[in-house]
DNA sequence: CCCATATATTCGGATAAACGCATATGCAGG
DNA sequence: CCTGCATATGCGTTTATCCGAATATATGGG
């Protein structure tokens, strides 16, 4: 079982205009609330849910992982994108507000992420929890 | 006396990605953020406080006015900024925690603001408070 | 009215960012 | 091993962004 922790460690400081341009882009932008939502979000989650194309989303998640912005876990074939751990508090305390009063922004991606069929490691196809 | 308060309103509604991409510059995160502090700044402050062009610093300010996150206010000769008085709370509540981790990275700018000549609107050339 | 200072804007040109498409890599299962 | 699914990356092109230099506008004072 290949489980790698990718302690990517973000190497460099996390500066605000660096943040802020990792965040500058509305594809960034919006997978990045939706992970702070949900806690980990794997790349065919975020792919159904922006409705975007593989590439474009990989691409983009590459970016943030650079940053320092996320940190990704492969779990057998998926890899898994969450906050990084080592964030600075002053990041979350500014992306918490950000995403507390976006969620209608973020609604039609949720609602997709909701609806997506077969995802991976959840009780799939039934909605109903503990089903 | 040509006192002119910009009502620019924003017009345009302020999302997550909208207000990344405003401050993801480096001569706008620092004058967001030098701003947010000071309270208002006015161009010739924020030029010498960033201590880049003056074409450069209001074509940046330009940009920040257009987006909503900050208005300007002429008065007599100078044109000060101050954040947008119809800023979402979200946008506040972003942005102060963001300033308050950063002091030191605003540091040199603040340091040539401090020791600025002919600061209008303040007491000039002598440091100390109540001189 | 003219001058000095403060601020804004225009114009090319250079650089970087984002995209689509094709392709490579990694893992699981038969 | 071979196939299928998940994810990553390389490449060429288009598009957006930033900049310096020059210039335009606005204000206050003689």
């Amino acid at each position: 079982m290949g489980n790698t922790v990718a302690t990517s460690d973000a190497g460099e400081e996390l500066t605000p205009t660096a943040l802020f341009k990792c965040l500058a882009d509305d594809t960034r932008a919006r997978m990045t609330l939706l992970i702070a939502r949900e806690g980990e979000l794997c790349v065919c989650e975020l792919t159904s849910a922006l409705n975007e194309s593989q590439p474009k989303i990989s691409r983009h998640l590459a970016q943030l992982r650079t940053c320092g912005v996320l940190e990704d876990e492969r779990r057998g074939q998926w890899v898994y994108y969450r906050l990084h751990s080592d964030l600075p508090e002053w990041v979350l305390a500014m992306l918490t507000p950000v995403m507390q009063a976006n969620q209608q922004w973020l609604e039609s991606d949720s609602r997709r992420l909701a609806k997506m069929a077969g995802r991976p490691g959840r009780a799939d196809v039934c909605g109903i929890r503990g089903c």
